[in-house]
RNA sequence: GCCGGAGUGGCGGAAUGGCAGACGCACGGGACUUAAAAUCCCGGGGGGCCGAGGCCCCGUGUGGGUUCAACUCCCACCUCCGGCACCA
């Protein structure tokens, strides 16, 4: 008998076998029930790190487990393989990054292979084929047509060191990812796609959204950030224009005693008095050579300058100087504010340093502000006050009486304002998918033709980071005919965004192969939406929400029927090492591929999903590692020390009693605990129960002699053990499956029903209590009725002892569980 | 600052308001062994009493509260982690 668990072998083999016998292809119309159980692609960056691993792991018990309980299962895996990591390692290693990018996925599917995990590896593509972007570009397409793709002139992150622009991704705490230096912003001509359009559903959808964590929801609020107010217009003194504000605070205009725009405000340079003209312009290019993320950093100085206009304020006929500063932010609102010193603290800090008067206009109950001697804004809720019409109204009320005024006298009116920007899509970058546009001379900016798709990415390019896409050096790629008059035009060089790739590639998994269209309609409305999704919460934003845009928009133009594409959503912890996440820089890496080897795929999946619940950070820990391989091995042992008295056994009858009925009652308790907890994604509790289960097949067999022991219960303990554990370590359950005498696989087994009649003991524990206190316990028939536990707690002697000569006031009683006597 | 999440033994972690610490790691004891490893069995929150069978007190970040009963619910606070952050 092997003492050891020969996991090499047995892994390898049935990882051939499953492969031969396609055990994890499912067709896409299956008579069961769907479940698309989908977990986060990877980025084909080189090997599998543990994040990974724990990842795929979490999703193949899900998958494993739907798939035991009758459902078809969709499960596949493919490659977000479009990206900079590729570009980068062109540039360094001298490396094509399409190849670096195919030996990359060539090796991680082995690994994710060597990981047992049940993919339809049938459905697997990766987005760097022009079989799948060329749908990118379609798609691109689709949102251009209907007005959902523009180009315009927008500020980007730039680095002055790498003459490159940069993702925001790319930006850590305002410098560049690659090599530290300070982050500026340019002004390019960049595409974007209109996201804001969406922002009030991807909102209010948020609420059908009940099968996501809260956290995730509330992330995905944040940044979209909605709010309600009045767009109020402001004339310019001695000049036609006005300034257009936007305020969540229309009760505090009173209150208004000066104006601020932002400093590339287009109003600036027409208002701006001629004498001020040399130092206004100073100002703001001081201002625009700092990165968005310095200017609006919280601890950054408010700074602004007087530009020598003024504006009234229409409510009170006051007139107000305008001001520029750096604080105030042209992409939201309309990069104009109204500065209300009293009752907002940027004003009254702002108003302090440049001497600004204070005006009170909101009076806190009970109290009357003085603005001398104010320290910082009143804020809070109050009674209206030097507010004209409005005084003594509740500022609440007075937000709506305010905006109704406003609207009735044709100065301005309510709004709703989000958070949320247009999405910038654009890269100078070779390694995407290219935008599939084409600019003419005469026609000027045109759509490619779908028959001319895909735009396919030339190999032959140089790759030098100049600041511009090294497709603009690929004159073979960027000369081309018009389209509309045929005459010479070049192509758009920039390329997509990766994220856009990874936008719609759950769709894609149901026809892979579709040559006709994105997908197949029929299939995405068999298997759509994804029942589960399962990944890392760094995508809580940026991924999800892009998600979710794209499905809205395709259930819009009539490509999907779905409104959401995600019903449930797991978001797993990191793993981390000594406390922190693992890194290269910490160099605190476990690598997979090092513990997969020593320990095998079983004892790696199921220390990663018995080490923590799904949801929370994971500690690595060699030594628990070494735990799970142990108890694997005690598995191993114990369910072939037993196979020679089990091997025959029928099924336990139902009339067993003593140890026997004992074993099954542990055994039915075990199969009920595990499903609760895997359904529940208690991964930890699940694999401890079975831990349990094992613990108690050993005792079984140390105590009880064998002429004693009911084979049919011992087996059946066994093989609950090996479908139990099936999810979690796939091989070593199927090995097991097959010694137990099984043809066909674990894998295909029903999961096992319990019997409850079988969870009833005998006898139980009772606590007793007094003053909740415990104070004895005692054996009683789980059917015990209140009476009868109050009478035998009252019987205990030592309960008598410590209730002598006090008065019982009252008795509780939990049946089965406990009885607690008060006492006074 | 705002919004989330979390604070439980030496460690990872467990507990529909009902015996706090399941399961695992580490540790200690025993069995097996010439010995070690491996394996199997047993014991471990802290403190105290003891007639050795047990018994008592304290204990889930802190302070209050609700309740017969609180890790669990409520209020206030502290610490750590994550997200957003001059958003008008």
């Amino acid at each position: 008998m092997e003492d050891r668990y020969p996991f090499s072998r047995i892994e390898e083999k049935w990882q051939k076998r499953w492969e031969e016998e396609g055990l994890y292809i499912v067709d896409d119309f299956d008579a069961r029930p769907k479940y698309y159980c989908l977990e986060m692609f990877p980025y084909p960056s080189g090997k599998l790190h543990m994040g990974h691993v724990r990842n795929y792991a979490i999703g193949d018990v899900v998958a494993r487990f739907k798939t035991m309980r009758g459902f078809a299962v969709l499960h596949p895996m493919g490659w977000d393989a479009f990206g900079l990591p590729a570009e980068n390692a062109a540039i360094k290693h001298g490396v094509h990054p399409r190849d670096w990018t195919w030996e990359n996925i060539t090796f991680m599917r082995e690994q994710l292979k060597q990981l047992g995990l049940s993919y339809d590896w049938r459905r697997e593509f990766a987005t760097c084929h022009p079989g799948y972007y060329q749908w990118t570009q379609w798609l691109f397409l689709q949102f251009y047509r209907h007005g959902l793709a523009y180009k315009k002139k927008a500020p980007v992150n730039w680095c002055p060191s790498c003459a490159t622009v940069l993702a925001n991704e790319q930006v850590v705490a305002g410098a560049c990812e690659r090599c530290k230096t300070p982050v500026t912003r340019r002004e390019l001509k960049q595409w974007f796609f209109k996201i804001t359009d969406y922002a009030r559903r991807l909102l209010e959808d948020i609420d059908k959204l009940p099968g996501w964590p809260e956290k995730v929801k509330v992330m995905q609020e944040n940044w979209i950030g909605r709010s309600e107010g009045a767009l109020v217009t402001f004339p310019v003194l001695d000049h036609p224009a006005e300034i257009p504000v936007y305020t969540t605070r229309p009760d505090t205009l009173y209150g208004v005693t000066y104006m601020v725009l932002a400093p590339e405000h287009p109003l600036v340079k027409e208002l701006t008095a001629p004498e001020l003209k040399e130092s206004v312009a100073e100002f703001i290019e001081r201002a625009q050579n700092l990165s968005e993320l310095s200017r609006t950093a919280g601890d950054a100085e408010k700074e602004g300058l007087f530009i020598g206009a003024y504006c009234e304020n229409r409510l009170t006929g006051e007139s107000v100087p305008v001001f520029i500063a750096n604080y105030v932010l042209m992409e939201y609102g309309t990069g104009a504010v109204m500065g209300v010193p009293a009752h907002d603290q940027r004003d009254f800090e702002f108003a302090r340093k440049y001497n600004l008067p204070i005006k009170v206009v909101i009076q806190p109950p009970g109290t009357e502000l003085q603005p001398d001697a104010m320290i910082e804004a009143y804020v809070d809720e109050g009674i209206m006050a030097n507010s004209g019409p409005f005084n003594g109204m509740g500022n609440i009320e007075g937000m709506k009486a305010v905006t109704a005024y406003l609207e009735e006298k044709g100065w301005g009116e309510y709004q709703v304002t989000y958070r949320l920007r247009d999405w910038l899509i654009s890269r100078q970058r070779y390694w995407g998918a290219p935008i599939p546009i084409v600019y003419c001379e005469k026609c000027g900016t045109l759509p490619v033709p779908e028959r001319d798709l895909p735009v396919l990415l030339p190999y032959d390019v140089a790759f030098k980071p100049t600041g511009e896409s090294p497709l603009k050096d690929c004159r073979e790629f960027v000369s081309t005919t018009c389209p509309s008059c045929g005459g010479p035009a070049s192509r758009e060089t920039d390329t997509m965004d990766t994220f856009i790739c990874s936008s719609w590639y759950y769709f894609r998994y149901t026809s892979p192969r579709e040559e006709n269209a994105p997908w197949d309609r029929a299939k995405v409305d068999r298997w759509l939406p994804v029942d589960q999704y399962i990944g890392g919460v760094e995508h809580a934003i940026l991924h999800l929400l892009y998600s979710r845009f794209f499905t809205k928009f395709l259930r819009d133009i009539g490509l999907v029927g779905i409104e959401e594409p995600f019903t449930n959503l797991l978001t797993q912890g990191m793993v981390l090492k000594d406390g922190a996440k693992m890194s290269k820089s910490k160099g605190n890496i476990v690598s997979p591929e090092e513990i997969m080897s020593r320990y095998g795929a079983d004892t790696t999946r199921l220390f990663i999903l018995f080490a923590a619940p799904p949801e929370r950070d994971l500690e690595w820990s060699d030594q628990g590692v070494e735990g799970c391989a142990r108890f694997l091995n005690r598995v191993w042992r114990i369910v072939n020390a037993i196979l020679p008295e089990v091997k025959k056994a029928a099924m336990p009858k139902n009339d067993l009693v003593g140890v026997n009925r004992e074993l099954r009652r542990l055994t039915h308790v075990t199969i009920k605990k595990v499903t609760e907890d895997i359904e529940r994604f208690n991964f930890n509790t699940a694999i401890s129960a079975v831990m349990e289960l094992v613990n108690g097949i050993y005792q079984f067999c140390d105590r009880v002699p064998e002429v004693d022991r009911d084979p049919g219960a011992l087996r059946e303990a066994a093989q609950t053990v090996a479908v139990l554990l099936s999810p979690f370590a796939p091989h070593i359950s199927e090995e097991l499956w097959a010694r137990l005498g099984y043809k066909t696989s674990v894998h295909r087994q029903p999961w096992p029903d319990y019997d409850p009649d079988l969870l009833v003991q005998e006898k139980v524990t009772v606590v007793v209590q007094i003053n909740g206190k415990v104070r004895g316990r005692i054996m009683l028939p789980p059917a015990a009725t209140p009476q009868e536990m109050q009478d035998e707690a009252l019987r205990e002697p030592r309960i008598r002892e410590l209730l002598a000569g006090r008065t019982m006031s009252k008795v509780v009683t939990v049946p089965g569980r406990l009885v607690n006597i008060v006492v006074k």
